[in-house]
DNA sequence: CTGAAAGCGCTAACAA
DNA sequence: TTGTTAGCGCTTTCAG
């Protein structure tokens, strides 16, 4: 009489090894690791073999050990200041995007703005040994920058051209971008300009774009008449708050900048709301070109930053797919496109 | 007579390792990696040589070794649809905020709302044998399911309480959101409501959003009067276009539920702009309480998210600070506030 | 408090 | 086409 057995009890969930599906499929522990990598040449049959007892197993690939044995990585590593800015949502997207046929990972890391952030997060995905970095901006501390060159991997700086790139570098000239709009404003007939922006003296792009603006209004001999910085709380809140202050201390501006496009739409819809005259007695410009605001009933004048293709670029010289030939120290600057929307008056 | 040397050629750059760290210590590399992880006991004159001598060389350790030996990965895999929602940005940054103490590390993964690029996405990330995985909706192919069963780790479901988790999940029933909103516009006396949203079939919170919508609607006799439905493009101006579409086609609605606040806003805009009476004549709500907004001239009524907890939520059942005593299986459903706004009558 | 030995799971290189 | 051997750089374990 068959004496009932207990049921076999469910053993501990160790993780599945190439052993596993070796001894599943009666092949060699080398030859599945071809099989799922997709190297060498391996025989229809052995190969199906292999896939099923793969697939019946439920068998996921140990990376990390691969990765040691084979000294490659497939990881990107991409540092970034911020989540919020909605920019750097956007420079991820095309990041993502061009990797995605590339066999390549993007890994994100945030700084929040902080240089001692950014070096403690540069070395733990350094310590990954990815196989390229994107970070954002040319500013870094001594160590990171250190870190950077000793990496002996593609170094990717991102968002900016304004200053000395440690390898390759993908952006825009915000001194440019702010020196033009000033030529563009004071060509447009404005006299009486202020300034407004976010209280970050860690964004150096933005304070690279002011300095660019100053620049390009004192050609004309022109100093900026008022401005004022903000930190925290909603944008567009800010804008419409800065705005009213800013007006009410000095009425007589003839011109408001803004530092990004979300405050310059607070702004906006502030001197829409008061039924000032835009752009006639008071023009707006404000910074990205976020397509985000394009329903708004006047068009903000801005400058495009150009996010998407910096990703794009940038992915493309890790992959090593930039096509200029270069084996890194590539220099890609692209061109801001002036916006002039409605909000400031036609020549 | 001293020959002149050549200068020393500069060594291939090889990536540093333990036992160069060792050698320019003169300590073995055992003590070396005690120092460096901090654990045992090692005397101070021992402790400082390493450390000179690590931070001298430029030494960063290399952690796929390392995980390899020690079978730890202080890696969290974070699967997300899409990037350019505004909404999981935020679920990111309450994620990376709350991982920030914990030694553990987010690492991204974007799907754009396709199960295949979800099920390969965390093929990729579980071969990297994280600690643990947050990933968005309970909707995923059988054979991701069965990934994240099998993976022996920490899988956290997030945004959406409505089915059957895997593991733990945190999130908010949307189904009851939806019906909760129409409750409060039954409430107010709206009578003929038209739906606004995005053409996205597998956005499988909106569509629960618009179920439990149609259910409200339902206890009170209703039936949605319109409805419309978008993809691409720029939210805000898609809203604008909707609303007037919508209106054109059916004038005598008296209220529009958008499925996010952009499209809510951008029909807030139209409508304020053609002078219509909100919330008199119309009224309008939206979804997410995304504080973008808080700077229109007129707030819209909406029902938080609770994006930002979701993300700490999620982070402190994977971290293993839930403090629920728990071992996995955790259930945390938040409750969305209606947020009313300026665009829905005072009962 | 410090060191030596034995792998972690996989792949490069070579052999059959 | 397939299998064998020897590590990858670190940590665990155990012995001084």
């Amino acid at each position: 009489m068959p004496v009932p057995q207990p049921p076999v009890p469910p053993e501990p969930r160790r993780p599945l090894t190439l052993r596993d599906v070796s001894e599943a499929s009666g092949v060699s522990e080398m030859t599945v690791s071809r099989v799922l990598r997709n190297r060498g040449d391996v025989s229809v049959a052995t190969r199906e073999k292999v896939l099923a007892a793969a697939k019946g197993l439920g068998y996921v690939p140990n990376k990390i050990a691969g990765a040691l044995a084979s000294q490659r990585v497939n990881l990107v590593a991409v540092v970034i200041p911020s989540l919020g800015n909605l920019v750097f949502p956007e420079v991820l997207a095309g990041v993502s995007e061009t990797l995605e046929d590339t066999g390549l990972q993007p890994v994100f890391g945030v700084t929040n703005y902080s240089p001692d952030r950014e070096e403690a997060v540069l070395y733990e995905m350094l310590s990954w040994r990815p196989s390229g970095v994107i970070v954002a901006g040319l500013e870094h501390s001594d160590a990171a920058s250190a870190m950077l060159r000793n990496a002996g991997i593609p170094i990717v700086e991102i968002m900016d051209v304004d200053g000395e790139p440690i390898d390759s570098v993908v952006g825009i000239s915000h001194m440019r971008a702010g020196r033009e709009m000033a030529r563009a404003i004071v060509a447009a007939g404005y006299r009486r300009i202020g300034f407004l922006g976010t209280k970050m003296p860690l964004d150096h792009r933005a304070r690279k774009r002011m300095e660019g603006f100053e620049a390009g209004l004192a050609e004309a001999g022109l100093a900026l008449a008022d401005r004022e910085f903000y930190s925290g709380g909603s944008a567009l809140a800010k804008g419409r708050e800065m705005t009213q202050a800013m007006l009410a201390r000095s009425p007589d501006l003839d011109f408001l900048y803004y530092s990004n496009d979300m405050i310059g739409a607070g702004g906006l819809l502030w001197c829409l709301g008061q039924g000032l005259d835009v752009p006639g007695k008071i023009g707006l410009a404000g910074f990205n070109g976020v397509d985000l605001l394009d329903g708004l009933p006047v068009r903000l004048a801005t400058m495009d930053a150009c996010r998407r293709e910096i990703g794009q670029q940038a992915a493309k010289i890790v992959a090593g797919q930039s096509g200029s030939g270069l084996i890194g120290g590539e220099r890609i600057e692209l061109t801001p496109r002036l916006q002039p929307g409605d909000t400031i008056r036609k020549a």
